[in-house]
DNA sequence: CGTTATCTTGACGTACATCAAATGTCGTGG
DNA sequence: CCACGACATTTGATGTACGTCAAGATAACG
């Protein structure tokens, strides 16, 4: 069974702008690739009006599990984890998310999950109320959103999968070549991944240990099909293979 | 490693009734829990229009992942599985479908998993263009979508702690809890649990073997937690200790 | 450059998987 | 009603992938 871990939150809260210009959304780096674009230019005022920008420092925890429900999230830049925690400290990583992603929907008038900064996130933060109000107002936005939920699912399904039936190495390509699809603001499209969340998240993200990632990651290393730069980097060398393992074409 | 299983389908297509009644919807008996019952009484007729009742044969499988996504459902009778197979035949069951539930929004063009019929099933069938114009024209039914996904998405969650960090015994006492839980038309609200699901179907859905499944139910009834009758019912004799197992105190 | 956290590597244990066989269940037909 | 398969479930014996415990090796940091 699995350790408690130390959860070194700092406890200065981030910085809270009281309010946000009215063009914060228009200049918003993350709005092509979020669920804002569903709002037109000429309406980002509305949009603006009830988004509160937050900054959030790395290991601080916003959203705690059990609380009541009061906001959704836009996150705009940083990568959030998201979490669910047994009583005895056994943790899940449900997900990863990075800017442009949605946090919120999984509620059932409580957090059914909690979330922590890994770096330094800037997120937009609505109260529940004002964005469904402003689903009324824009169905595009309703639209775009019930998009990003299917998405989401889409996503449950697949690590459904992989946690119920994949071993620790297709358990790792796949992360490896999931994180890799990402759009990840400032990279190009190649093969360096990064991550920004150490061995242990990625253990409590695939459901392993810290060393079984460790040494996964080494046999892929020794086997060439990835290549570290520092630990939280990694370079695919050969990303068609990875692919034949997280399929699990290895056992095939 | 898991073996492929036999996967027994009944070739013989289910009845499909070439167009519903016009108070087909208003008949249905899982209107009240569905999410049709965003759409008013008066609206019904609209519903029905797009609305086609497929009957599904047991074993049958009706929709294939990877094929072109080109409806959507919403289970009426019985039960359904929703799987995910890797190339060796290792497969996840991502849920358990029955009256009242929605099916389809996990999609990305092509069907992101595969649906197979446990009982016999009767389903509403929806042409996605069509369903999606129904959206259009009634903002209820969209918003009642984004609260189903919403719904599914914290299922999803659980699942993913109870995959990547449960023991088989917590597992199973969570299974048996979540579906006690559910509304079984037909049950009085009570301690007995119908599985219509035989065990290869729970293992495949716990990530676990089915021999693995059948012992960790033998020591829950040795423990005194559950009886068995039959063997696709079981009684909670001791809801509140297998609600202490599920939730991960016994290791605490 | 110590100090400390993170990552890697090694030795060993265990929960669950695998392989195999017995038992139970149920439909079918004599 | 009972005998007889065919299949699902249970039980038993054994294997193994990954967890646990315990050091080292590296990297981050003042």
């Amino acid at each position: 069974m699995m350790m408690a871990r130390s959860n070194a939150l700092r406890d200065g809260p981030g910085r809270w702008p009281a309010a946000s210009p009215l063009n914060a959304c228009a200049a918003c780096d993350a709005r092509p690739f979020s669920v804002c674009s569903a709002i037109h230019e000429c309406d980002l005022g509305r949009l603006a009006a009830v988004a509160e920008i937050v900054e959030i420092a790395p290991g601080q925890t916003f959203v705690d599990e059990g609380e009541a429900a009061r906001h959704f999230f836009n996150i705009t830049r940083g990568t959030v984890k998201i979490f669910k925690l047994l009583p005895d400290g056994r943790r899940q990583i449900t997900g990863f998310l990075d800017a442009g992603d949605f946090l919120g929907l999984a509620v059932d008038r409580t957090y059914a999950f909690s979330a922590e900064a890994i770096d330094t996130v800037r997120l937009c933060r609505f109260e529940r109320p004002k964005l469904i109000g402003l689903l009324d107002e824009f169905p595009a936005f309703e639209r775009q959103l019930l998009k990003w939920a299917s998405h989401e699912l889409l996503a449950a399904q697949n690590q459904m999968l992989l946690l119920g039936r994949k071993t620790a190495r297709e358990r790792v390509a796949s992360f490896l070549l999931t994180r890799n699809r990402r759009r990840c603001p400032g990279r190009v499209a190649g093969t360096l991944v990064s991550l920004p969340m150490n061995r242990t998240d990625i253990g409590d993200y695939l459901g392993l240990t810290i060393e079984t990632v460790s040494r996964t990651i080494t046999r892929l290393k020794r086997d060439g099909l990835i290549r570290l730069h520092g630990s939280d980097a990694i370079e695919l060398l050969d990303p068609a293979g990875l692919e034949t393992i997280a399929e699990g074409f290895g056992a095939a």
